[in-house]
DNA sequence: CCGCTGCCGTAACGTACGGTACGGTACGGC
DNA sequence: GCCGTACCGTACCGTACGTTACGGCAGCGG
C-alpha cells in the first residue's frame, strides 16, 4: 500500500491511476476496441495486475470511467453579493466550462463508450456517466438557480425545469453531433459567444425584469 | 429477383426488407452485440445470404440503419393559409413527432450503435444517422423558420442558429439521458406539453409580436 | 542469506464470432 | 427430365481477445 486516494469506497494507488491514465488515453484513441493488452503494454504493467486489481474488463472500465470522473468535481459558485449581474456571470461560466468538458476528446471517447454498453451491463457504465454528467451538472447549477429565484432575479415555478431548459439552451445538439461523429470545432471564441447568448436567452425566458433584446445576434 | 424499392443506389428485395426488419429487432433486444448468426436464424436465413446480399458485417448494420431511415421520411408542413396559428401549431407538431421519435426503442438502438462506432468506422454508420436524424430535422424544419421569417412573425439573422435553439429547447437533455440507459419514460401527454413549452419558448425568443414581459424591439 | 510479496512479461487456454464451404431443396426455363 | 439459380441449414476455419497460469526479478523483513 502507498499513498491513495479516497473515491467513494474506492482507494487506488499511484501506480493504479497511472494505469488509469493509460486506459483513459487508449479509450480516447480506439475507443471500445480497447483490449486488456493493449492497456497493460500501455502502461508497462501486468495483465495479471489489472485483473487483480479490477476484477475484469468491465471493472477496468468501470474504475476507468470513476477515476475520470473523480478528476473533475468542485468548481463551487456561490458569491456573497449576489445580483443581476453575478447571476448572468455565474450562468456564463456555468455554460462555457460544460462546453468545454462536453466538446473534449475525453468526455466524447466515455460518452461513447457508456452509451454503447447502456442497457445490457452489470456495472452499467451508462449510470455513472450520467450521474457525473448531466446529473453532476443538474446539482451543481441548481443551488444558482434558487439563489436567483429566492433573490427575485429568475421566476420559475419548477426548478428541474428551469435547469433542464438551460441545459438545451446551452448544449443544442452540439452533443450528440460529436458523439455521431460530425467535425464540428468549437473554439475558445465560439464557445464564450454561445455561452453568452444561452445565458441571455435563459435570462429572456426566465429572468424578471429583463430589458435585455431577446434572440441571438 | 422480385419487386424491389428504390432506396438511393439501393434495391432491396421483399426477402431482404424482411431480414433487416429482423436485424432492427435484435438490435433494439441486443444492441452492438448482435451476431450475424443470430440475425440468420431470426430471419431464417443462411449466412450465405446475408454475406452475399450485405458483404458483411458492416455492410449490414448499414444497410440496417438506412433501411429505418428510409421508413421515416415525408411528413410536409406548408398550409397555405400562413398565421401565427399555424406557424404555432407546426412547431409544436414538429416537436411532438420529434420527441415522439426520438424516444422510441429503435431510435435510441441506433444511435446507441452509431455512436459506439463513430470516429472508427469505414462505413461511418454515425454520418448515416447524423444525416437522417438531426440534419434531417433541420432540412425539414428550416423552410418554416424562413416561411416565418418572411411573413414578419419571426425575427432572426440565421436561420442555422434558430433551429439549433429550437432543436435544445425540445430536445434538452432526453436524448442523452435516453442514450445512457436513463429510465425516462415519455408519456403523450408529457410530450405534448413539453412540445407546447418548448414552442412557446421559441417563439417568445424569436417572435416578432410577443406582448409577453419583454419589451425588445 | 532466505523466504515472502508484489509485480512484470509472456505463454497458453477457451471461446465466441466473423467469414467460408458445402450438401440439400425448391423452382423456373428449356 | 435436366440444368442453373437461389436459397436454407449446418459444419467448419481462423482469429482475436478475455482470462488464467507460470517463470523470473526486485525489494524487504528476519
Amino acid at each position: 500500500m502507498q499513498l491513495a486516494v479516497d473515491v467513494g469506497e474506492n482507494a487506488l494507488t499511484e501506480r493504479q491511476k497511472d494505469v488509469l491514465d493509460a486506459a483513459l488515453a487508449l479509450l480516447v484513441e480506439a475507443g471500445d476496441a480497447l483490449t486488456m493488452t493493449s492497456v497493460a503494454r500501455r502502461a508497462s504493467c501486468s495483465k495479471e495486475s489489472l485483473y487483480k486489481w479490477f476484477g475484469d474488463r468491465d471493472g477496468l472500465l468501470t474504475a476507468t470511467v470513476q477515476w475520470q470522473a473523480s478528476k473533475v468535481r468542485a468548481v463551487p459558485v456561490n458569491p456573497e453579493a449576489f445580483n443581476l449581474a453575478s447571476l448572468t456571470a455565474g450562468l456564463q461560466r456555468f455554460a462555457s466550462d460544460w462546453l468545454h468538458v462536453l466538446s473534449g476528446t475525453i468526455s466524447v471517447a466515455l460518452n461513447r463508450v457508456a452509451v454503447g454498453h447502456a442497457g445490457s451491463d452489470k456495472h452499467d457504465l451508462g449510470v455513472i456517466v450520467l450521474e457525473n454528467g448531466p446529473f453532476a451538472m443538474a446539482r451543481r447549477l441548481k443551488p444558482l438557480l434558487q439563489l436567483g429565484r429566492d433573490t427575485g432575479l429568475l421566476h420559475f415555478s419548477e426548478t428541474d425545469e428551469a435547469f433542464r431548459t438551460f441545459f438545451g439552451l446551452v448544449v443544442r445538439d452540439v452533443q450528440i453531433r460529436l458523439l455521431l461523429g460530425d467535425r464540428l470545432e468549437l473554439t475558445d471564441a465560439s464557445i464564450e459567444r454561445d455561452s453568452l447568448r444561452a445565458t441571455q436567452q435563459f435570462l429572456a425566458l426566465y429572468g424578471a425584469q429583463t430589458e435585455a433584446a431577446e434572440g441571438g445576434h
